[in-house]
DNA sequence: AATGAATGAGGTTTCATTCAT
DNA sequence: AATGAATGAAACCTCATTCAT
């Protein structure tokens, strides 16, 4: 499952206390950050002994590991049923995407922040998994726009470095604090980012329909 | 000139040798972290005694302080040369502004990676100079764009927001490690990257220059 | 059992590591004082590492109280013979318990000497039950006194401050070194105080035993 | 003068300077202790550099001689005036000394605490002075006794023993708090303690004045 | 498989004292 | 004579990891 070296036979067990692990740490990480958070607090909210967690890691980089890979396996929920826009317009389908993610990250901020700051800690070989992780998002884009390039509603080249600054833009939220939240709902924010990205990488014939009704969020 | 209560009353050394900290600071907390270089190693970088360090500072959240204050002089000079832009025209303005952050972030990217993932350590007090030096680079931008929309170039609402995701924009290589290192040339990334801010806000009539030439890195 | 935070589970254990530290901390502060010992000392003394140490007690506050609980605990075995004196007699049993209580203290200056002058150092929750176990005393006395009044031995008012003063002259051997204690013999000395107080407190017609045999310690 | 070392050779600027460093380590000493005061805080209170200050000292505990000299010199002022009493009657020398001492050790409670707890860390040969001190108070409460044995109004042997047990009682408030400080007021117990004393030295006839009026203070 | 006490190196900070000027 | 920066040992405390049961 992972490359986590385990003292324990029964795989079965493995999986389930390393989910164990996992979820306790998630929530320890998102509030004060890996270095921050001691093993012993693991092994508390993990309700086990310091000697089993020992046990089922053999060190505390293994904790951030399961974390990162609990952190994905949620996600992808969130992110599947993102991808599940059942709209045939890639336009339509872009918007809604992105839409889908910017909430979803605007609500666990904390957890995105997490996820890009501390990755740097992470081992290559741990680290693997969460940018594959990473790609499964932006190849979703990466069809989108490919889609709206054959059907002429987009106009750009290089589809994959255009969609990994949309799903780079997703994160605007947990890295830069918004820097508006103050000054703007986020509904708005939402919209405009969405927006900003569609103007950059639409047909740009004067044309389209988002050019005609002055929307308050788009740019 | 900072808000660092020192034990030493001359205050030419207090600077020079904020100085010699900070700058022993920055390049270990770049290549290691804030919470993983030891007031020791910063002592040992910066030549001094353990206890002459603590007479220059009170706290080791003050080297954090004074390295951020460290980077943040040495790129007020580049933002300063970025700004320089003589042209009066706002598109070129622009372009070339964001060519020479990007180029800037691109070289120091460990830099800004390290200022964007650890001024959450930052106490209030020591933050806010890191805000504001975030809000120069925001207004060098909004100011650029609405000079772009009053000469008819540009066509987007609530410029500091555009202005906000622009310079967020410029950390991409940074925080994602730029993706694409690998396939694209960071020339090319560069020019790409300015394409897309610029489409994303130029006014759509289909009569730009820029929609005539087929730049390889045009959007 | 006491206040202490530890981060040790089993009672059992705490009550007995308790009381090791406590026995080494209390030789160690009575031969140099709370603050000359490090808590290194006191580890080594307990002959503990001092990450255990530190899971038995949360700072070094908290073996000043265990110190401070030790010698109580020692010393309410001593007073408590000294409360049995069976005799009947207010005079005889004051004679008694003040006998009892000067030739203890005498014993153990350096402890006395230390509970005196560093208690000013115990936090208020610690310093309580010192406190109350100084009121045992001086109740203990103040009981005695009151008898006495009744049987017509004594003749005093306010018989707990005149307690209190009793309890007080016991501890002038390790407060001021005896003075005397080269010239005088302990016990002279501790029959000297005893008719000090007595005197003090009696009745004056004249009529006492002890008025008449001219005891050489007699003031 | 005293036996500090100092590399001084100015023996007018020597005293003077020792007493500037007194004043200020006195004060800071009365109000957080000896070992809780730092020997940087001592030089910025006497405002002078550090290495000027241990031009006159050679060591920490130099100061703490220097203080207790400072402080006997101070008291030396309270206890002649106290000695003044040009009354001809023991008893009434007596009373008035007591309660002269009484109050001035009421009013520098501090002051008396320290000089008793923390004198254990003078060097012998900066204890004898404070012993010497010592000795005059229980010299002039010697002389007293002896005057009165003389004119019969006290009956009571080896007179150094009592003298020293009451010039001990004199510092019942700052040793122990007065226990009692709520419950009765300054002057009333100041009252019942020169009477306590009185009792147990007096001539026990039953024909004393004290005897006659039932004073509300009055053991 | 499981517990949790035990280890010891290393963290940040303070302080008496010395030294260059 | 005077300044105050510099030293380095030692203070208190924490933590990842191991080990006896």
């Amino acid at each position: 499952m992972n490359n986590i070296k385990t003292r324990i036979k029964n795989q079965g067990l493995i999986d389930e206390t390393h989910a164990r692990i996992a979820r306790a740490a998630v929530s320890l990480f998102i509030k004060k950050g890996f270095h921050q958070t001691s093993i012993r607090e693991i092994a508390d909210a993990s309700r086990m002994s310091m000697g089993l967690l020992y046990r089922y890691i053999s060190s505390k980089d293994d904790v951030l590991s399961l974390a990162y890979e609990q952190i994905h396996k949620e996600n992808l929920e969130g992110i599947s049923s993102a991808k599940m826009e059942k709209s045939r317009n890639p336009r339509e389908k872009l918007k809604k995407s992105m839409e889908n993610m910017l909430k979803l990250v605007e609500r666990d901020r904390k957890k995105y922040l997490f996820v890009y700051t501390e990755s740097k800690f992470l081992s290559p070989n741990a680290l693997k998994p969460v940018l594959e992780k990473e790609n499964i998002v932006i190849e979703h884009f990466r069809k989108i726009i490919e889609e709206g390039i054959k059907s002429g509603q987009f106009d750009i080249q290089h589809a994959p470095l255009a969609a990994s600054i949309i799903s780079y833009i997703l994160m605007i939220g947990p890295l830069r604090g918004w820097s508006f939240r103050k000054k703007y709902p986020p509904d708005f924010s939402i919209r405009y980012l969405i927006n900003f990205c569609l103007r950059a990488i639409s047909r740009g014939d004067g044309n389209k329909k988002s050019r005609r009704r002055k929307s308050k969020a788009e740019p």
